[in-house]
DNA sequence: TTGCTTGTCGACAAACGTTGTTGTTAGTAT
DNA sequence: ATACTAACAACAACGTTTGTCGACAAGCAA
């Protein structure tokens, strides 16, 4: 993700409006690879501003989604993250006790669809998800 | 997935009863590679059995994957996909514009987490989703 | 069969994350 | 400073999934 600034010209250049709800959604996000929830960001932006709507948040993140500013994942924890980090390709490490989840940068190669079954299927993207314990999770059980 | 009858016999063998809605859910399920949600689950059964409610279909898909029988995809299409297909290893194309899924019966090597990203992580299961259009919604732009 | 026990059914409603609606506020360009 | 209009907060609604509970039916023993 860009600076807060760079992220605040490019709101305006694509007409989008940058107002304190914004920023302090930007500011939040800026260096956090904690692949916080919108809730998460919720609870912390009101800190800050109690009268925020979870509305609001949900709207930035998509607005910097659609500028491919963030990426919003899926990973099957019942609600989506954050994940401001897309300047490295990377892939994910999912505790499935307590869903923290872990940037893996790593490359893999050879992964691709091999050609009988790419037939009628264009491929965007693939995803990795490692899913396990950490090890703060593995010494309570 | 095991055939109706041995699905039958698992059932009995682990104290739990075999109703027709079951049988019904079983038959629906038994060959289907479609990865239907439960809902799409529940409509057919309806269709045949128009009494039957949603959540029974619930609690019989998670019976299912207790025994280990189907697999419960969550793949951020907003709906978990039942996946009968638990014998062969495998790994999933994903069409982002209908949503349909596809078996990828392909093994990947090479997909561990490196040594120096493995500390702290003991991993259970690794998981491949490849993203793009299928055909069928390139077409139709 | 009969009766007893226990698990299951289906109706209802609620939990949860997410999105739509609406009148009002406030950012932006002129 | 003004006008335009996007974004706001508040609220309600949505879709998916789960909880509750009375009535019922499967399984077992005799």
């Amino acid at each position: 993700m860009k600076s807060c600034d760079a992220l605040t010209a490019m709101f305006r250049e694509q007409g989008l409006r940058v107002t304190p709800q914004r920023q302090a959604i930007f500011r939040l996000l800026d260096g956090d690879d904690s692949h916080p929830t919108v809730e998460s960001l919720f609870d912390r932006a009101r800190s800050e501003m109690p009268t925020l709507s979870l509305k609001t948040v949900y709207q930035t993140v998509h607005d910097l989604e659609a500028l491919g500013e963030v990426r919003v994942l899926d990973l099957g924890t019942g609600s989506v993250r954050v994940d401001p980090n897309v300047e490295d390709d990377h892939h994910h490490l999912l505790c499935t006790t307590c869903g923290r989840v872990r940037d893996l940068p790593v490359e893999f190669t050879g992964l691709h669809v091999p050609i009988r079954h790419r037939r009628d299927f264009t491929v965007d993207d693939v995803q990795v998800i490692f899913r396990g314990r950490c090890d703060h999770c593995s010494d309570r059980i």
